[in-house]
RNA sequence: GGUCCCGUGGUGAAGUUGGAGUUCACGCCGGCCUGUCAAGCCGGAGGUCGCGGGUUCGAGUCCCGUCGGGACCGCCA
């Protein structure tokens, strides 16, 4: 039907005669004579001149044919591409009448009610934003998947007909007919069909993956979500992520054109200690200080004994923190769990805080050498636990300093060494896993599972990039001696263990060779990738917070006699 | 489960101390217009102020509830 794309034309086809189809953008009529028509395909807009009188409105889907011509002079169009030239002696044919949509199909939807723009959302994917938005998707994935296939991996599909397990995130169920009052469960990712895949001798596998959980939705998770999944055999933490990272700066140099540098690295205590969360954005500085040494014998009451006392400095921001903002800071920090927040602004004379009377001379002076203080700063003290100051300043830190995560530059980061367990359970007294109880501990650790298992790290790792964490993954365990080591500490029993996991690590068994692997998600890479803040910019049909679809009304009721089928009663909603 | 913000013609907004559905921009419909480009000029249509209750002589505005949307916490081994 047509011979050119509109966004393609250039002042190098003047005097072609050309077909172009598309939607109807602006129309700026001049009388009955003359109309100037901006035809709009997924490649930009075309002027088209039109002479004769041809009722054409917004979004009418048209063909139009005609020659390729310059703009006469002082008419030319910088700001689009296709500004030097238009389309004269026009012969418009008319394919689809069309209602006025309800919002413009150009930038200013970007202020439309997104709830409106997912309605419509068939309308929505017409603009430029949303077209250029699911082409940097395609080229993510096309160059993932280029790249995973050049370094040997095999594309595996696993089954979205999975049975369910109690661990991990809540997932979504599906009944069995055959089988009335059994169930499936949709996939939270494939963890269990690859590392079985290593048992079977894949070697290499990989899988863009659709992952699903029933979790509360964010700006950066929806229930559906997709990710590159991957796993090798015979391989070190090295090689996992110099594969990943071979697929991940692929991807970004596909959509920026250019290759980001290395991907460093830093432990996982490194970066609770520098920037108190686990997944630190490395865009901006304030990062935490220590000042435990400086108050080892303070007479100030909340900082004498404390295991350890960090701060943040947050430059030239005194004079614009007032009481009021200092003291919601101070709530913010207690929500998180701090006992306190102390503030200091820099003065010529030494601090302006509610304990400056509590400090020492000395005190003062080595917190301002410690913290780089300049006057007209501010500094946001915490004393506590260790890993309560990391997550108060840390918080904070973001909170006062964060960027928003699309704005550039890129910074990846893998974090390593994870702990292998985090915290203690409040009831049964033993130590919970950090990733998941497969998970290999570092080997220089081994010793301490049973003596001191809060201090055992872990072979796991994070990638993450402005902040957002990208994927995780690990080196498994494959011996069942470790496995039991591990278990124990948890304090699964064999019983429960051959119970819970049987089916999982029975075929291990069989030969399970040492393995390892990492998933990381491709919606929040193209997101950032995309230059947007929210994965739901960057997913042709996402849902809403509260996990409806505008557009097709989901989730709906079905028919009483389709329940009846599957053996399903529905109950009236508890109080 | 929790905290906070938002909801006014198709879209985006303004709406003061509670005083008539008032206003602005875009869009839409009609007319004029031969070089515009988010065209210009003239005219017109279009709203159950999310919904329900309450206070009041009177509610878009105040109060309570509820629904919908968003950000975040919990949650996401």
């Amino acid at each position: 039907m047509r011979t050119h794309l509109c966004g393609d034309l250039r002042s190098s086809d003047i005097g072609k005669e050309v077909s172009v189809c598309g939607w109807v953008g602006r129309r700026r009529e001049h009388g009955e004579h003359l109309a100037f028509v901006d035809l709009r395909d997924h490649s930009g807009l075309l002027q088209c001149v039109i002479n004769n009188n041809v009722d054409v409105r917004s979004e009418f889907v048209v063909r139009i044919t005609g020659v390729v011509r310059a703009r006469p002079d002082g008419t030319v169009n910088n700001s689009l591409p296709t500004g030097e030239i238009e389309i004269g002696d026009c012969e418009v044919e008319i394919l689809r009448r069309a209602d006025p949509p309800p919002f413009s199909i150009d930038d200013r939807a970007n202020d439309v009610d997104e709830n409106v723009r997912l309605q419509y959302r068939y309308l929505d994917l017409r603009r430029s934003r949303m077209q250029r938005n699911l082409r940097v998707r395609a080229k993510v994935n096309s160059a993932v998947r280029t790249a995973m296939e050049r370094q040997g991996f095999v594309e595996v599909e696993t089954p979205m007909l999975v049975p369910s397990t109690p661990e991990g995130a809540r997932e979504f169920l599906v009944p069995s007919r055959k089988s009335p009052g059994e169930f499936y469960a949709l996939p939270q990712s494939p963890q269990l069909f690859k590392q079985l895949l290593m048992v079977g001798g894949t070697d290499r596998y990989y899988q863009i993956a659709r992952c699903l959980r029933d979790e509360d939705l964010r700006a950066d998770r929806q229930y559906e979500f997709m990710q590159l999944d991957m796993e090798m055999s015979f391989v070190t933490q090295d090689d996992v992520l110099n594969a990943v990272g071979e697929a991940v700066l692929s991807a970004a140099e596909a959509v920026l054109g250019e290759r980001p540098p290395e991907i460093e690295r830093i432990t996982w205590h490194d970066a609770m200690n520098r920037f108190g969360v686990d997944k630190p954005d490395l865009r901006f500085g304030m990062e935490l200080m220590d000042l435990t040494e400086v108050f080892v014998s303070t007479e100030f009451k909340a900082f004498a004994g404390a295991e350890s006392i960090k701060g943040i400095l947050v430059e030239g921001a005194a004079s614009e923190f007032g009481r009021n903002q200092l003291d919601k800071l101070t709530e913010r920090a207690k929500g998180i769990g701090a006992k306190g927040l102390v503030w200091l602004k820099v003065t010529e004379g030494g601090f302006e805080s509610p304990v400056a009377k509590f400090l020492s001379e000395a005190e003062a002076q080595m917190v301002r050498d410690q913290m780089h203080a300049s006057v007209g700063d501010l500094i946001l003290v915490v004393a506590d636990e260790w890993a309560t100051t990391c997550e108060v300043l840390g918080t904070l830190r973001n909170d006062l300093g964060r960027p928003p995560v699309h704005e550039g530059p890129y910074r990846y980061v893998w974090v390593v060494e994870f702990p292998l367990f985090v915290g203690v359970d409040p009831t049964t007294g033993n130590p919970r896993p950090g990733h998941h109880p497969f998970t290999r501990p570092h080997p220089d650790d081994v010793d301490r599972i049973e003596s001191d298992p809060l201090s055992v790290r872990s072979i796991a790792y994070d990638l993450v990039l402005n902040g957002w964490e990208l994927g995780s993954g690990s080196i498994r365990i494959h011996e069942p001696e470790l496995q039991r080591r591990v278990f124990a500490a948890l304090g699964i029993t064999e019983e429960e263990a051959d119970n819970k996991f049987g089916f999982f690590l029975r075929p291990f068994d069989y030969g399970a060779p040492p393995h390892g692997g990492f998933a990381f998600g491709l919606d929040r890479l193209t997101a950032i990738l995309a230059g947007e803040d929210n994965i739901r910019e960057v997913i042709a049909y996402p849902k809403t917070q509260s996990g409806a679809d505008p557009m097709t009304k989901s989730p709906l009721p079905v028919d009483a006699t389709v329940l009846s089928d599957l053996g399903i009663r529905v109950l009236p909603q508890a109080d």
